[in-house]
DNA sequence: CCAATTGTTCAATAACTTTTGAACTAAGGA
DNA sequence: TCCTTAGTTCAAAAGTTATTGAACAATTGG
């Protein structure tokens, strides 16, 4: 059970551009990078939306290329294609982060950091 | 007779991100920077669409801050907002100007460079 | 097996965007 | 003044995207 990614060479620049040009799918990639590589599940975004809704964001950017979601269990871990969004568009995904973090009209995740068991 | 624009605190990522995300304008952006700053009128565009249809896509990027339309006579002289775009969103234009120069599947404008006088 | 958890799919609707043509305004030149 | 050029505005139609709830599938744990 693996879900379809485009190829690195197949990614699109208006597609990319207009999949992020959504407050809500920016708020995911922001917290995605916040969290350095560490994937999550859909649930942590349930902040930003319903649940069908997230799943109809979250593969938007799983289809433009811009997310990687692998099948663990009744999971699916999601990370950003960093690497592969560099290569096909040097600088181009850093300088969005970069703006998403300082931008106070995005919606956020979650008021809590992740819990660690005490 | 001046047209509205944003001022650069008043451009927004999630706006700029969704009119970028569109091969028509994202074409026009292209042609504008191989232009290095030269101002250009509505007409140099008509390749991608009809006169009208311009005028839409021209309003769009003008409202979102990308471009400045200066009223000269019955022409509008286009050109981008690197510097206020650079000094919001740093490194963001360059890097979408850079990857739309060598994406083949945006529409052209012209098949001819700016004609000079012999 | 049964129930809970996680997420998808589907169809409907609502909301927005793009494209079009016709009518219009405004400036410039003959 | 009259004609041309340049571009806008408006309203309609077409197309797309976002959001919703109900129903569904798949895995895990008891």
């Amino acid at each position: 059970m693996t879900l379809p990614h485009p190829n690195t060479d197949q990614i699109s620049l208006p597609i990319v551009l207009g999949v992020l040009g959504d407050p809500t799918r920016l708020a995911i990639v922001r917290y995605l990078a916040s969290k350095q590589g560490v994937p999550l599940n859909c649930s942590q975004f349930l902040d930003l939306g319903s649940k069908t809704n997230l799943s109809y964001h979250l593969a938007k950017l799983r289809e433009a290329g811009i997310t990687r979601a692998e099948v663990a269990g009744t999971n699916r871990m999601i990370t950003l294609r960093r690497a592969d969004l560099d290569a096909r568009f040097p600088g181009l995904l850093d300088s969005v982060i970069a703006a998403a973090v300082d931008d106070p009209a995005l919606p956020a995740v979650g008021g809590h950091d992740i819990e660690m068991p005490a």
